[in-house]
DNA sequence: GAGGTTTAATAACGATCATTATGAAAAGGA
DNA sequence: TCCTTTTCATAATGATCGTTATTAAACCTC
């Protein structure tokens, strides 16, 4: 029983998505959102909370709609594949959409007032969690000869975080996906290849 | 004639300086930079303008004070050198300070609202100086024989660029500084070599 | 159709934002 | 000592921040 909400709720989250894409956490004002989702600021809160809350309902669901390219490409039979497809991914990510480039969950890691601090944990830990993977991945590599004896997971793993990082930040600054593409090309050129 | 000023100059950008570096340009407000500078409000404006222009000239500082590790590289003999040099000094930067880690220019680039364009354009276009700069020194490398003939400069200023940008990020998250030399030492180990 | 329940929209809340008007205090030149 | 000039501190400006009362409207069940 009771009234039926009005607007769509899948549709508002793309929306709020988009805003915090683009600003950031701090920078996205209930202005910019209720401009965005067409929808009232009291309606926002009884459907996803406060800030915070609705910002982590959509950091889920970045994940699992944009940076999907990263569990796929945890699957590819070796290491380097694994490292080639996300690089290309992350090209693909942070320069399709011209209004909004770069990487949502890095806006936030860096900068913010204190009252962001729990977001910005909550951005570190997924950032670790992805880390997390990678090295095991790469761990496994180890273990099935594709990466030599020498190889370090926890180096490969950091060192390929990094250039993800460093390739949305460049994306934000206005980098064409040419020179991205090139700056993947680089970094896999170090990759360590098989005993 | 007239009153002399009470404060110190230097040491009150210096203060500022290091709370746009712990919380980024819209994150540091004027309350956090009396409290950190010791000033009152109405001083800082007559002495450095708003906040924008005291931004600006904290940024000048940094780049002078703090990335002076960049044109020292840039006059080191070999690109290799250079590379493994400016690698080296942003490890330090990025982790010397415990209260402000990651690196004060890249805090600004990404987020903000859209009054914080402006401060952002500035920072894209100092990086974009940065770059320019490696680009034109691997350049003179190529032609002075010391990298080979297939390499790409301006891949390899955007590449070292995008590392060094990353590890700013994983500084900010809370990177140990062994990592971040597991990921330069990563960087460097295929750096194309002399024909 | 009436009662109870959920949502919608308007408008306000206190807090904080960057910025500045105001007037007292301090200094040098006459 | 008076006058001019510059800096100082207090306090207020209007705007915007995130967050809610409050009231009106829409819906289901009985």
């Amino acid at each position: 029983m009771g009234r039926h909400r009005e607007f769509d709720v899948e549709k508002a989250l793309d929306a709020a998505l988009c805003v915090f894409w683009r600003k950031g956490y701090e920078g996205a004002s209930y202005a910019d959102l209720t401009k965005a989702t067409g929808v009232e600021r009291p309606a926002l809160y009884s459907a996803f909370g406060n800030k915070e809350a609705l910002f982590r309902k959509v950091l889920v669901r970045y994940y699992e709609r944009y940076v999907d390219y990263l569990p796929a490409a945890l699957q590819l039979p070796t290491a380097r594949e694994v490292a080639a497809h996300a690089l290309q991914g992350a090209i693909d990510l942070t320069t399709r959409y011209p209004e909004h480039t770069g990487c949502l969950a890095i806006q936030g890691v860096l900068a913010g007032s204190d009252e962001a601090e729990p977001v910005r944990q909550a951005l570190i830990e997924a950032r670790a969690e992805g880390e997390a993977q990678l090295r095991e991945r790469f761990e496994r590599a180890k273990a099935e000869g594709d990466l030599p004896e020498t190889a370090r997971p926890d180096a490969l793993a950091a060192f390929l975080l990094a250039v993800l990082h460093g390739m949305a930040v460049q994306a934000k600054a206005g980098f064409s996906r040419d020179v991205l593409a090139a700056v993947a090309e680089q970094a896999l050129s170090t990759w360590p290849a098989k005993a």
